[in-house]
DNA sequence: GGTACTTTTTACATCGTTGGAACAACGTTG
DNA sequence: CAACGTTGTTCCAACGATGTAAAAAGTACC
């Protein structure tokens, strides 16, 4: 049922090997037996054992991709993109999930043995450097998002500190003075990079910065953001702007704000972080940084890709991609 | 560098084969060996090449999944369930992205070889039956979503007529009588059927189908629902409802009346399909289908995971899995 | 001690493919 | 025409695992 090397090699009269000379694009097959072999092929339907091929190569032709949850907007767009770039060089994609708990992502990332895929990007959440296998010995590992400091691994990613400051600029150029951010989570980077970015917009525009007008968040979705927006609306001089640290904090603020009867951007500013395709349709739309994400997919998929193809000396790269400032309705108003 | 039985077994002092017992539970392994080779096992850190493997056994360890795009919300969440589930009983995903196209359908379907993945899991949107293989001669297929009638291959869906019928009859309880639709798609099966659903409850409640009512859907992206919605809401004589195919027509056609000065739900009730997460944050929030999600991932993995581990004779299975009419601000108001 | 049976281990072939060496056919050249 | 390099093809081993069957070791019984 299966057809094999040998089936087409038998029905056009060669040998297996010059039947896998035709198929990997030999240059010395006589064009006479060539064309034989290919008809013989197209008259099979024969497809290579993919698994067979590789455990000769040594290849798998797997790249896994480790997220904390696909049905978060975020990483479904990251992954699609990733997939799609994947595809271009010829690999395919696994893709697994973690949660974002620490137990789950080293668990995935000690599982991601030379075996099973021949690269992987891990966009880690709660890792910490001790994780990351100290000896190279496995397979390349491409980090984005985050990063981890002092871990000597590639790593893909926009920079972080810069795009918040931009993001509070653009809040202070309006004239804001009171302004709130929504997402502090000391266990992860991220958190604490676009904090430093919010601190350093603050200070350069002349605001103090004050404890109390940061809201911690454990997980980055929407109902936390609702809830740290009704905290922050409840205090005794409320915010007047508000920086989330990412676009679903930012839908949920954007909510809890509404059921307060204020509004966006008169009473409050809302400025998010990632510009997930929902946020440039919620009422009002969401001011937001907008990485870019297909440079980042691209630029990922390529460094891993040139770490399995050889490049094993040069030195841990750090790539940053573009990203920039998407002003919408919950600033500008409409 | 990498660890194979061989070298387990040599440290063991034992045969490739007794190591092979030991790994796969195999009984009757004197337990002065097993605990040899265990300790061996623990000492080399031994992970089992899943190529070679499956090479021997016949099997990849993967299951594949076609949808549309990941970056669509419902596709996001949906494509993260099915690799928690399938996850379960020991299987990777490895997700293929068409974007709708029938080309890019057809194309997937074709490539997924027995060699590739175990089963496969597609969520077709533009396949006629010309395009499934006529012999069963590959691997098992599980049809999600749509149902492309006289195809016979096991499939997993909510009732779409059901589902489409509730939501429009939520319409009529309210005592709208211009409910218009957007999403209609002739080359869509699932439109067909929530087009079918509409119809039937609008004769139900005595009301007239018009097709200026129904207006045409090519992608179901939030930016189509937004043109739907305006060209619908220009009509000499405007709707005063308006089911929507999928929740991103919906979340457009939210937006669509505000930007026209309009109120969801006085001037216009609007009711979605697929329950994004999204929608619950939306304002107003969705009133929306609620498809049991993860019940139809597990389903659809339980099914693919029944026919791989050996049942192919019970004819194709029609599985339909629960769904919720979720009430909320845009029918019901605040 | 021999026979029959069970438990445990091993050697070997095999899955489908590709790398490398060996071999064959060919035309060129001195 | 012998020697040679170039092309084209075949044979064999190997990737790492497991199924099969046979060998080896152990046990029980007469």
């Amino acid at each position: 049922m299966t057809v094999t090397l040998k089936d087409v090699a038998t029905l056009a009269g060669v040998s297996v090997k010059t039947v896998s000379n035709v198929v990997n694009g030999y240059a010395f097959v006589k064009p006479e037996n060539r064309r034989r072999v290919e008809e013989a092929l197209a008259a099979t339907g024969y497809r290579p054992n993919v698994g067979a091929r590789n455990l000769r190569r040594g290849r798998t032709g797997f790249l896994a991709l480790m997220v904390p949850e696909l049905s978060i907007p975020y990483f479904g767009e990251l992954a699609g993109l990733v997939i799609t770039a994947a595809q271009k060089r010829g690999w395919s994609v696994l893709i697994e999930q973690t949660q974002g708990t620490r137990p789950r992502e080293r668990e995935t990332l000690s599982s991601l043995g030379p075996h099973l895929v021949d690269g992987a990007l891990v966009h880690p959440e709660a890792l910490e450097a001790a994780d990351f296998p100290a000896e190279p010995g496995g397979i390349p590992l491409v980090m984005l998002g985050e990063h981890a400091v002092d871990v000597p691994i590639d790593h893909v990613a926009i920079d972080n500190v810069l795009a918040a400051r931009t993001a509070v600029s653009h809040l202070t150029a309006l004239g804001r003075k009171r302004i709130a951010a929504i997402g502090r989570n000391p266990a992860r980077g991220t958190s604490s990079q676009r904090l430093a970015g919010y601190r350093s917009a603050l200070t350069e525009a002349g605001l103090s910065y004050s404890d109390a007008l940061v809201a911690p968040a454990e997980k980055w979705h929407r109902s936390v953001g609702a809830a740290a927006m009704k905290s922050l609306l409840a205090l005794p001089s409320p915010p007047d702007a508000v920086f989330c640290f990412n676009d679903l904090l930012a839908i949920g603020a954007l909510r809890a704000v509404a059921e307060l009867g204020l509004r966006v951007p008169e009473d409050v500013a809302i400025v998010g972080f990632d510009n997930n395709e929902e946020s440039a349709f919620s009422l009002p739309s969401l001011t937001t940084i907008a990485p870019d994400k297909t440079a980042l997919a691209e630029a990922a998929v390529d460094l891993v890709h040139r770490r399995i193809t050889g490049d094993t000396t040069s030195p841990p790269q750090d790539i940053q991609t573009p990203f920039a400032l998407e002003i919408r309705e919950s600033t500008r108003g409409r």
